[in-house]
RNA sequence: GGGUCGGUAGCUCAAUGGUAGAGCAGCGCCCUUUUAAGGCGUUGGUUGCGAGUUCGAGUCUCGCCCGACCCA
C-alpha cells in the first residue's frame, strides 16, 4: 500500500496522526505528505531544545531484558534529535543508592545480612570485586557497547557524595508539606504530618530502607531506624535496628525516595525528555506524583512523557528453571545488535513487543530483519521501514549478503559439517562484509540450539528407526530399498546426492517424497539439510541398513508408482524432444502387470515410467 | 473494589468517522542435481459481545465479557 497521502487541509479534517510535510503543493486537493515515523513524532512534540534525555537502572540483581525497551527507544529519540540537528545529550544513571530489596536467586545466604543496605554498600556476590551495584550493571553496560548505545554514565553515589543533590534536598525538604498534598492528591497515599521525604543511611546498622526521618531544621534531620519496618516482609527479613540519631541530610548521608529522586535529577541535569514504562506510567501512578512534585516546589514542568509497554520474551526456556533467557545479556548473546534494536525500533513505544525465542518466532524475526535490508539497498523500502532499518543499525548501514537463519541453524547442528563453508558455498563469493555477517549468524544459531531450542525442535541423528518411519507411504519405503541397492561406491556427497536423484527418477516417486523419506529414517523431521551431505558423514553401512528397515508390499508399491496411460501420453509430449530411447519390460506379482518403460534422455539421465494392469479381479 | 490501556485473518500487527489491509503461516501452480532453496498465484473477517450517535462506526458514546498493568 502506498503510505505517500494526501493530507487534508488543515481545520478540515481531525487528525490524530501527525504527518511529516513534503515538498511544496501538489495538486488543489493538499500538501503532498506522509504519516511520521514514531521517533519524528516524539521528537517534533520536543521541539528545538537543547534537550537532555535521561533514564536509569536499578541494578538489584542481573538487569531483565525488558529494561532494554526505555534503553533503545530512547537511543532512538537521541538518534533522531541528532539526524535533526538537535542539540541533545543522553544520560543514563545507576540507581546504586537504592536498597537491596530482593535477593538474586541462588544468592540468599550473601545477601541475606545485606537486605535494606544501599546497593553499593553491599559487597558483590561470589567473592567477586567490587560492589553489588557494580557486578550486576557491569554486564548492562557490556550490552550498551554492543548495542551501539552511547549514554553518559553516572551513578547516584557519586551525586549524592558530591553533593551535586544538595539543593534539591534542601528544597525538597522545605516544601514537604507540598510532597504530602501531592501524594494525598495524585496516589491518595496519606502520609503522616511529621513525615519527610528523605531516607538516610543508619549509623549503625548501615540500612537506608528502614530509617524515618523528621524534623528538618536547615541543616540536620531527625531519624529513627524502625523496628517496626521489614524491608521484605515475604522474607522476613530487613528489620530495622532501632537506632535514632540526627545527621546532615547532604553529603551522602541519606537519598531521596525516588519519585523525588527523579524531581531533583529533572531539575538539575536538567532533563527535558524521559520516558517510563507502563507500570510508572498510568493514572496515579509514580510518574503523575513526580509532576506534580515538580510543578508544586519547582514551577516547572515535567519532560516530554513517552510512556512505553513492556518488552516480554517468552519460548522455550525462559520458564525453566535454568533462568537462562531472561536476562539483558542473554538475549544479547542470541540476537545481533541490530536484531534486537530493531525489534524495539519497528513497534512503537505504545505497543508491547512479544518475543519468542521458540524456532518459528526466531525464524520469523531473521527472515524480516533480512527483508528489511534487502529493500533498504535495493530502494524499494517504504520511508518507515527505512527508519526503522536505519534505527536498527549500529552505523552506516553496509551492504551484505544475508545468511538463512534456518539454514544456520540446521547446519551447525550437522557435528560431521563445516556449517560455514556449506552456508558459503552457497553464497558465493563473500566480501568482508559478507563474512563477518556469516559468522554473526553462525554465532546467533548456535547460541539458539544450545540455550534456547526446545528438544523437539533441535535436529537430531535417530539412532533407532523413529516411530513415525511407520507413516511413510510404501513407495518411499521402496525408495529406500532401492536407494540402499544402489548406493554409490565414491562415498562422498555430490556422488551420494546424484544417486538420490537418479534413484528417485528410477523408482518412480516424486522428488520430495524421497527426499522427505530420507530425512524422516534418519533425522525424524520433514526436512533438513543436504540430502547428499547428510549422508555423506553417515558411516555407509548404517545407512544401507536404515534403509532396508521399513518393508514395504510390492502391490501397493506398484499402485503408488503406477502412471495412467493418459499422464504417460502427456508426459512424452512434452519430453519426446529431449529422449534418446527407450526399453520396457514386463514383472508380475500376484495378479498385478507391470509394463515398467525406461526412458534414456539425450544427456544420459533415466527415467521409469510404470503402467499397471490386473488385480481388480482377486481384491 | 477504583483506574489506565488493549481485544481486527491461524499468528504478529496496520488502517485520519469514508471500499477492513500487510507480512508470516496455509493452499495451489511452476522451476530445479541449490530439496529447510527460488518464482508466481490465492483462500481466509459478524473488527470480543450488545445497544446508541451518524448519511456512514474497527474508529465516537454507554453497558457487559476477557487480558495486561497501576492504585487500594
Amino acid at each position: 500500500m502506498d503510505r505517500w497521502l494526501f493530507a487534508k487541509p488543515a481545520g478540515g479534517w481531525k487528525s490524530k496522526r501527525r504527518f511529516v510535510v513534503g515538498a511544496g503543493l501538489c495538486g488543489a486537493r493538499g500538501y503532498l505528505t506522509r504519516p511520521m515515523f514514531w521517533t519524528e513524532e516524539v521528537a517534533e512534540r520536543a521541539g528545538a531544545g537543547p534537550h537532555i534525555i535521561n533514564d536509569s537502572k536499578t541494578p538489584s540483581g542481573r538487569v531483565h531484558v525488558g529494561a532494554l525497551r526505555g534503553v533503545l527507544i530512547h537511543d532512538a529519540i537521541f538518534r533522531t534529535l541528532k539526524e535533526r540537528g538537535v542539540e541533545v545529550r543522553y544520560l543514563f544513571g545507576v540507581d546504586d543508592y537504592d536498597p537491596v530489596d530482593e535477593i538474586p536467586k541462588g544468592e540468599d545466604s550473601h545477601f541475606g545480612q545485606h537486605i535494606g543496605k544501599p546497593l553499593c554498600n553491599t559487597p558483590a556476590p561470589c567473592g567477586a570485586e567490587g560492589d553489588m551495584a557494580e557486578f550486576y550493571i557491569r554486564e548492562f553496560w557490556q550490552v550498551f557497547d554492543e548495542l551501539g548505545v552511547k549514554v553518559e554514565r553516572y551513578r547516584m553515589r557519586d551525586i549524592y557524595r558530591a553533593g551535586k543533590f544538595d539543593a534539591e534536598i534542601d528544597m525538597i525538604l522545605r516544601n514537604a508539606d507540598k510532597v504530602r498534598a501531592v501524594y494525598k492528591e495524585v496516589s491518595g497515599a496519606v502520609r503522616p504530618e511529621h513525615w519527610l521525604p528523605f531516607q538516610v543511611i543508619c549509623e549503625q546498622c548501615g540500612c537506608i530502607a528502614t530509617t524515618e526521618v523528621s524534623d528538618y531544621d536547615g541543616s540536620t534531620v531527625a531519624y529513627s531506624c524502625l523496628t517496626s519496618r521489614m524491608v521484605n516482609p515475604k522474607l522476613g527479613l530487613g528489620k530495622g535496628c532501632g537506632h535514632e540519631g540526627r545527621i546532615s541530610p547532604f553529603g551522602g548521608n541519606g537519598k531521596l525516595p525516588w519519585k523525588l529522586e527523579w524531581v531533583a535529577k529533572w531539575k538539575q541535569f536538567p532533563v527535558t525528555i524521559e520516558g517510563a514504562g507502563k507500570d510508572h506510567s498510568t493514572r496515579g501512578g509514580s510518574r503523575d506524583v513526580s509532576a506534580a512534585c515538580y510543578k508544586a516546589i519547582y514551577g516547572a514542568d515535567e519532560p516530554l512523557r513517552v510512556p512505553y509497554e513492556f518488552f516480554l520474551v517468552g519460548g522455550a526456556k525462559m520458564s525453566s528453571s535454568k533462568g537462562i533467557g531472561a536476562s539483558a545479556r542473554d538475549m544479547a548473546n542470541l540476537l545481533p545488535p541490530e536484531m534486537l534494536r530493531f525489534l524495539m525500533m519497528r513497534t512503537k513505544p505504545n505497543s508491547p513487543v512479544n518475543f519468542d525465542t521458540h524456532e518459528e518466532g526466531i525464524v520469523k524475526l531473521f527472515n524480516e530483519f533480512d527483508r528489511a535490508h534487502t529493500r533498504y539497498f535495493a530502494k524499494q523500502a517504504t520511508p518507515d521501514e527505512a527508519m526503522t532499518y536505519r534505527l536498527a543499525c549500529l552505523r552506516e548501514p553496509q551492504p551484505y549478503k544475508p545468511a538463512n537463519i534456518q539454514l544456520a541453524t540446521a547446519l551447525v547442528q550437522m557435528p560431521h559439517l563445516d556449517a560455514r563453508a556449506e552456508m558459503a558455498k552457497r553464497l558465493g563469493t563473500l566480501t568482508p562484509a559478507d563474512e563477518g555477517h556469516l559468522d554473526e549468524r553462525l554465532a546467533s544459531a548456535r547460541e539458539w540450539v544450545a540455550n534456547f531450542a526446545a528438544e523437539e525442535e533441535k535436529t537430531r541423528l535417530q539412532e533407532t528407526l523413529p516411530a513415525r518411519a511407520a507413516e511413510l507411504t510404501h513407495v518411499q519405503r521402496a525408495f529406500l530399498h532401492a536407494l540402499a541397492d544402489s548406493l554409490p561406491e565414491k562415498w562422498e556427497d555430490d556422488a551420494i546426492q546424484s544417486r538420490v536423484f537418479e534413484v528417485a527418477r528410477m523408482t518412480p516417486i516424486e522428488q520430495p517424497q524421497a527426499f522427505k523419506a530420507l530425512y524422516r529414517v534418519f533425522l525424524d523431521r520433514e526436512a533438513g539439510p543436504k540430502a547428499g551431505n547428510l549422508l555423506a558423514f553417515l558411516d555407509r553401512t548404517f545407512v544401507e541398513k536404515r534403509c532396508r528397515e521399513m518393508v514395504f508390499d510390492v502391490a501397493e508399491f506398484w499402485q503408488q508408482s503406477a502412471s495412467t496411460p493418459e499422464a504417460l501420453a502427456k508426459w512424452l509430449e512434452k519430453e519426446k524432444d529431449n529422449i534418446a530411447g527407450e526399453t520396457s519390460d514386463i514383472a508380475t506379482h500376484g495378479t498385478w502387470v507391470a509394463k515398467d518403460i525406461i526412458y534414456t534422455f539425450k544427456d544420459g539421465k533415466r527415467v521409469r515410467k510404470r503402467l499397471l494392469s490386473g488385480g481388480t479381479a482377486l481384491v
